[in-house]
DNA sequence: ACCCTATTGATTTTT
DNA sequence: TCAATAGGGT
């Protein structure tokens, strides 16, 4: 077996360079390290952590401190915890976690920020309505005020109608608004924008006055991490607010970065090219306030630049926000084969030029391919043929969209039929998290439902479901061995053939049997006002479909249907996903949700295209490798491919073949220069 | 045939 | 939110 032996020069390489870490963390030096895919990043952030506990851990313990560590993602948390085992030393949690905890006991202050930030708002919003172009009608208007308070007095209506076709909305605004305003109305997205943004100031000055009245609820600021929005009139901030408010509140309060040094001497961040620029600032604050005072404050950032894929991370950035890092780099890499590391050194082509610790790095195969859409499902048979794919040695696919990985994955129907309601149609995007989270925890309301109904199907269905996963504790403990036995065997009698036939022969059972046990099981397993199947239906429209005309109830009802009718072959193949079971041989992932992962067999599906950019991967390779000629906005654009290619190139460790799917010839020469040879499928 | 405006349609990932 | 397209006016 391949990349199995070290050789004795390497190790001693790679112990020195972890050295140098241990060095910084000694001298109080921040540092970054910077390491490619597969060096083995994970493995020195926790070597370092071990470091940390095991030199300075009794002093940390003497003065009660202790040691931060922030990821960018609960499952990277999750990992660390694990490799580290246990400690109350290390505290190990996300960033957004961490931060909260740090400042969620200043309320006094932070509501004073929040004061300025709706001020702000509201400014900023005003000068939106005086300036902008699409706003021209109001501008022009001799009595805003009429219009503003008509507007607020008929709130109800308008987020009625909100979602109606174009001239429907017309027709129900022109019910209350009076003429002389009806001009506004000839660009009905305008006009939308223009109402939204008059009741936010509305909402703001509301929230300002009820802080004023010291009101109960207007006391304190709210932060959820499960819900990504600011409602900030309600005091609830979201993700990037609460990083913001943090940002101004270390800022602005010296006493709060003392205690913060204080507390946590050795601040260690995980995949800092992701993190947000206000993290990044807060540790610069900190890190010059602590030399300011003189207290002893380490900083250490681990990731790589080449691998920031998400808007917000800071990249190279870094360098100018947090400035005098030390800079450590590890060139090794521990996952590929030489073959795969040719190509993801010549994609990134930058200073960091990784090679194998392994002498036997060798026997790996890379291969472009140019094809055409059509041929997706046989080119990947034929990888599936030449790699000797089965259950022990699986095929990862890669692709661009969520939509494709349910497609491929077993579920286009459940996953289109739940994107052509109401409720994800106007909240798009919140479709991919409520529907393809394998954090269950974030799954929708309707998603959970579904999700809690087919994992209790499955459960009966399966004879080796112990019985205590299957019926609460507080249940089966009082029963007698012979009414357990009854219970699972009503269980057995409903009916399985399709989720919608399960839930209504489920219900009728209910309804029929006079077992209090029964009854209790499943008011604990669905949690509804009534047990109907009627009920259930209008349960699901309630939230799908809410505020819909009475025409289109019907329909709907018939939609809803048809998702509880979708084959129990998708169901499980989206309950698998969920939980991560990889049951088939060709498994899918998009690009980005890969990250962090290594296989050992990898197909790349890519084309021109993807999101609104037309030539993302066309004008990367039609570049490549002359970065120097483009303009700041090319070059950004530029990066962040290279960046998305480099991460889906490196998952590989011994396999990988991209097959793209539209015309080369114009670009090809800079695929050649990464990929040698293209082979025509 | 051309221009301007309104409407529709597409959109990754993490917290 | 933004870009492509449809539609209306000249």
């Amino acid at each position: 077996m391949a990349l199995s032996i070290v050789s004795d020069d390497a190790s001693v390489q790679e112990q020195q360079i972890q050295e140098q870490i241990f060095q910084c963390i000694d001298e109080y030096k921040d540092s970054i390290f910077n390491a490619g895919a597969g060096a083995g990043k994970t493995y020195a952030l926790i070597e370092s952590l071990k470091y940390i506990i095991n030199t300075k851990g009794d002093r940390l313990n003497y003065h009660n401190q202790h040691v931060i560590c922030i990821t960018y993602t609960n499952v990277a948390t999750n990992e660390i915890k694990e490799r580290l085992g246990n400690t109350t030393l290390v505290k190990v949690s996300t960033i957004h976690e961490r931060l909260w905890d740090l400042i969620k006991d200043y309320q006094k202050q932070l509501v004073q920020i929040h004061i300025e930030k709706l001020n702000e708002e509201i400014n900023k919003i005003n000068q939106e309505l005086e300036t902008e172009s699409k706003f021209a009608r109001y501008q022009n208007l001799s009595d805003k005020e009429t219009f503003i308070s008509i507007m607020n007095q008929n709130r109800e209506a308008f987020y009625q109608n909100k979602d109606k076709g174009a001239s429907d909305f017309r027709t129900a605004i022109k019910l209350f608004l009076d003429e002389q305003y009806h001009s506004l109305l000839d660009n009905v997205s305008n006009f939308k924008s223009l109402v939204g943004k008059l009741y936010k100031i509305q909402d703001f000055q509301e929230c300002l006055e009820k802080i004023e009245c010291n009101e109960e609820n207007y006391k304190t600021i709210f932060y959820d991490a499960r819900f990504n929005t600011d409602k900030l009139h309600r005091m609830l901030i979201s993700h990037d607010t609460l990083l913001e408010y943090a940002y101004k509140l270390i800022n602005k309060y010296d006493l709060i970065k003392q205690i913060i040094i204080d507390k946590y001497p050795y601040i260690l961040v995980d995949e800092y090219q992701d993190t947000h620029k206000n993290v990044v600032q807060i540790l610069n604050l900190l890190s010059q306030y602590s030399t300011q005072i003189n207290h002893k404050l380490f900083v250490g950032y681990f990731g790589d630049t080449a691998q920031n894929i998400y808007d917000d991370g800071v990249g190279k950035d870094i360098f100018n926000l947090h400035q005098n890092l030390e800079n450590i780099a590890k060139n090794f890499n521990r996952r590929s084969t030489i073959e795969v590391i040719d190509v993801i050194n010549k994609i990134r082509n930058d200073e960091i030029q990784q090679q194998s610790i392994y002498e036997d790095a060798d026997g790996g195969l890379v291969k472009f391919y140019s094809g055409n859409q059509d041929d997706i499902d046989s080119f990947i048979d034929k990888c599936k043929d030449d790699w000797n794919i089965n259950q022990d040695n699986k095929l990862h696919c890669l692709v661009l969209t969520n939509e494709l990985v349910a497609k491929y994955n077993g579920f286009e129907n459940i996953y289109q039929k739940l994107k052509n309601t109401k409720y994800y149609r106007s909240k798009w995007q919140n479709i991919n998290t409520e529907i393809l989270s394998q954090d269950l925890s974030k799954l929708g309301k309707i998603p959970n439902f579904l999700y809690r109904l087919i994992e209790f199907k499955y459960k009966i269905e399966n004879p080796q479901t112990p019985i205590t996963s299957l019926i609460n504790e507080k249940i089966y403990k009082q029963l007698t061995f012979k009414q357990l036995r009854e219970l699972i065997e009503l269980f057995k009698t409903i009916d399985t053939i399709s989720l919608k036939s399960f839930i209504e022969s489920m219900l009728n059972k209910y309804n029929e049997t006079d077992n209090e046990s029964y009854k209790k099981v499943i008011e604990d397993l669905l949690e509804l006002a009534d047990y109907t199947f009627d009920f259930v239906l209008d349960y699901m429209l309630n939230s799908l479909f809410r505020g819909i005309d009475e025409t289109e109830i019907e329909e709907s009802k018939n939609r809803l249907i048809e998702l509880l009718e979708v084959s129990n072959d998708e169901y499980i193949a989206w309950f698998n996903y969920l939980n991560k079971i990889e049951s088939e041989e060709v498994i899918y992932h998009t690009y980005h949700g890969t990250k962090g992962e290594e296989y050992d067999n990898v197909v790349i599906i890519m084309q021109n295209n993807f999101r609104r950019n037309d030539n993302k991967f066309s004008n990367f390779f039609s570049s490549y490798p002359n970065e120097d000629g483009l303009s700041d906005n090319d070059l950004a654009k530029y990066t962040d491919t290279k960046n998305l290619l480099y991460v889906s190139c490196s998952r590989a460790k011994y396999n990988l073949r991209i097959f793209y799917l539209d015309d080369i010839s114009d670009f090809k020469d800079g695929i050649e220069s990464i990929f040698n040879n293209i082979c025509e499928y």
